[in-house]
DNA sequence: TTTTCGTGCTCTGCATGCAATTCATGCCAA
DNA sequence: TTGGCATGAATTGCATGCAGAGCACGAAAA
């Protein structure tokens, strides 16, 4: 009938957010949620910030229905605080909240290397000790960014080595508020080399699989990055 | 100026999920994900149902814009599986999942216990010892579904005692699906005085304020109740 | 008979319109 | 000057319109 199929509702703008042909074109708001999620934990949208729908879904190129579906996924992850009839604002981040992220972040580790202490593949663990040698190199080369981005990958990893979707899916929707508390830490390598034989020794302790010491080293491990970070936030209160 | 304030736009449905005064006004789509949580737990929509929108907008008296958030919403605590351009199912509940879902249950109540240990109030306990005399007392009577309500309500205030937002909103995400596992299990006071002895040690260590040992009680109690309902879900597999 | 393509319908995904609520400004009264 | 209320603008919440994707049914070809 028409052979030229364009589009006649509405020009569309040259959107911010395409996925450049990447993942399996999912829908708008999946695309919007990633990207604000991005957005906020990189600090662009800071803490407190007002998300009003029609700046926002303009500034994405999108309308506001799949903006405010993506919204509501944030808001569940924490991200975003939803108040009725009020602009949404990016949630404040509460020393105490801090506190709270890193216990339940270390119950779902702990859990999580227990479970992969006897259910890991040794493919897995191959990965794992590979991961570990690149990140102590990244350490001795005093590389950081690569550093978190390997141990992030460390951890992700051995909560998949769990082979648990619950406590897969518990782990990454605290990841972000994590990362947030991360970046937003002073003195990141404060704890450097502490945290680098922490990890050594967890390793060690998943290769025996010994779950009990697992759990207990990777909790204890998160715990002490949850105080350190804490530490970083709280005393030099300079924003 | 217009005393009368009718509503000019459109004549109201006479709301079916009207919530009777009692909550704070919150939006349609909070109250169509409450309501459809309810229908997906008490099996009235059943596994594998196609919730096509038009259909379900129509039988709860909104649109499709705000049962479309709250279809998300439930997507994300595992209630519903969303599918590109088809419609949302209600999400089935295979036996693994039953498995990794009490594995990460004891995960976090575990470490709930753990913290409760050392927040728990004196009037906390004290509601606690109330309830579980309550619930001891309903089993005695042989009463099943009181002894659930009680004993669902044990659990989520030694949640809530561990002060802890990040374990007590992954404890509720996780709640609905045991529910319906629950529900589904045949057979379902099995494991009835074991469970109760249970409840009583593990009062017993939040009084004794032994951390270690209130998490391993509970976290094992909740390991056992997940075994016994697998059982009763899987074995005689009538539906 | 089986496979493949075409045709139409249904339903999702997104955009937009409209009313109600909220917040800010300014006026009036004390 | 200050407190209270009216008025208007800004913004959310919900409803609906519209295009495209997916599925079913059926016809034509192998």
């Amino acid at each position: 009938m028409d052979p030229v199929r364009r589009p006649r509702g509405r020009p569309r703008k040259p959107v911010l957010l395409d996925t450049a042909g990447l993942g399996p074109r999912r829908g708008l708001h999946d695309q919007a949620a990633e990207r604000l999620r991005a957005l906020i934990v990189e600090g662009t949208l800071p803490a407190g910030a007002a998300l009003v729908e029609t700046e926002l879904s303009a500034a994405l190129g999108i309308s506001r229905t799949p903006l405010r579906e993506a919204l509501k996924l944030l808001a569940v992850e924490g991200l975003v605080e939803l108040r009725p009839n009020r602009s949404p604002r990016v949630a404040e981040l509460q020393p105490e909240a801090v506190t709270e992220l890193f216990e339940a972040i270390a119950a779902i580790e702990r859990a999580a290397a227990e479970l992969a202490a006897s259910r890991i593949t040794p493919a897995e663990l191959e990965r794992l000790r590979r991961l570990q040698t690149e990140m102590e190199a990244h350490h001795a080369a005093g590389d950081l960014a690569p550093y978190f981005a390997l141990n992030q990958q460390i951890h992700a990893l051995i909560v998949a080595s769990a082979r648990n979707a619950c406590l897969r899916e518990a782990h990454e929707a605290l990841h972000a508020r994590a990362e947030i508390a991360r970046r937003r830490a002073l003195d990141s390598r404060a704890r450097w080399d502490e945290s680098v034989a922490e990890h050594r020794a967890i390793l060690a302790a998943l290769e025996a699989r010994d779950a009990a010491r697992a759990g207990r080293l990777l909790a204890d491990h998160v715990g002490h990055t949850g105080t350190a970070l804490l530490a970083g936030l709280t005393r030099p209160d300079a924003a």
